[in-house]
DNA sequence: AAAATTGTGCTCAATACGCGAACGATTATT
DNA sequence: AATAATCGTTCGCGTATTGAGCACAATTTT
């Protein structure tokens, strides 16, 4: 469920007992999140994305859909391209292409 | 900390007895979420924003800004208009378009 | 060789959870 | 209008899950 965990600690070189100051809490407490023997409640998850400075959805690795159209509207999510952040209007002009060249397909059927 | 899960339910017309069953917990449960007297352990929440498709961080309305450039080009990162899912093609394009529109914005100034 | 550091596994106390039940407030049915 | 049904809220209690400390072997450092 967390498979990265343990590669994500190392890959800043951090040993159990580092990150488990970091956090506050036992290392056997962050071993067990590790291992998969016990599941890190969400305060802790939260805690962990936050040090490790990415999102939940990656530590869990969970993959979805991000749909353009929802998206942008809804403010805290952002996503970038080129570790540029896109705003709405970057997205409007590409989004009325597609559409367009859908109607297109759809009315040579 | 999950503050839009009400709203969330009622954007679908779901009575606290209507998730609950979908979930297959008592609603008691769930409306212990609603209300944050009680935090829904990680495999709850997994199961929630499978219900509602949403991820995991915008149930938490945690503030992330993810790059997808690279998953894009690669094919790892899905994303959709008017929830209709974009081909490898169309993706490229997507990022090939941003990237253009970045340039000319560039040379204007 | 001794001392410190690392990661693992275990037990136990404390915490957090899930459920059922009861409640008042709306809404629907007869 | 009276009754029934649905809705959301709250509480107590039994249970499940967690966090920390400790001990251990393995590796590294001094």
């Amino acid at each position: 469920m967390l498979k990265n965990l343990e590669e994500l600690r190392k890959s800043r070189d951090w040993s159990l007992q580092d990150i488990a100051d970091k956090l506050g809490i036992a290392k056997s407490t962050y071993a067990g999140y590790e291992s998969g023997y016990r599941r890190p409640p969400l305060h802790a998850l939260i805690q962990i994305a936050n040090l490790f400075d990415v999102s939940i959805d990656y530590l869990l690795a969970r993959e979805h859909t991000i749909d353009i159209t929802d998206r942008l509207l809804q403010g805290k999510q952002k996503i970038s391209i080129d570790h540029m952040v896109l705003d709405q209007e970057e997205c409007d002009e590409f989004v009325a292409f597609i559409r367009a060249k859908r109607d297109i397909k759809k009315k040579l059927r």
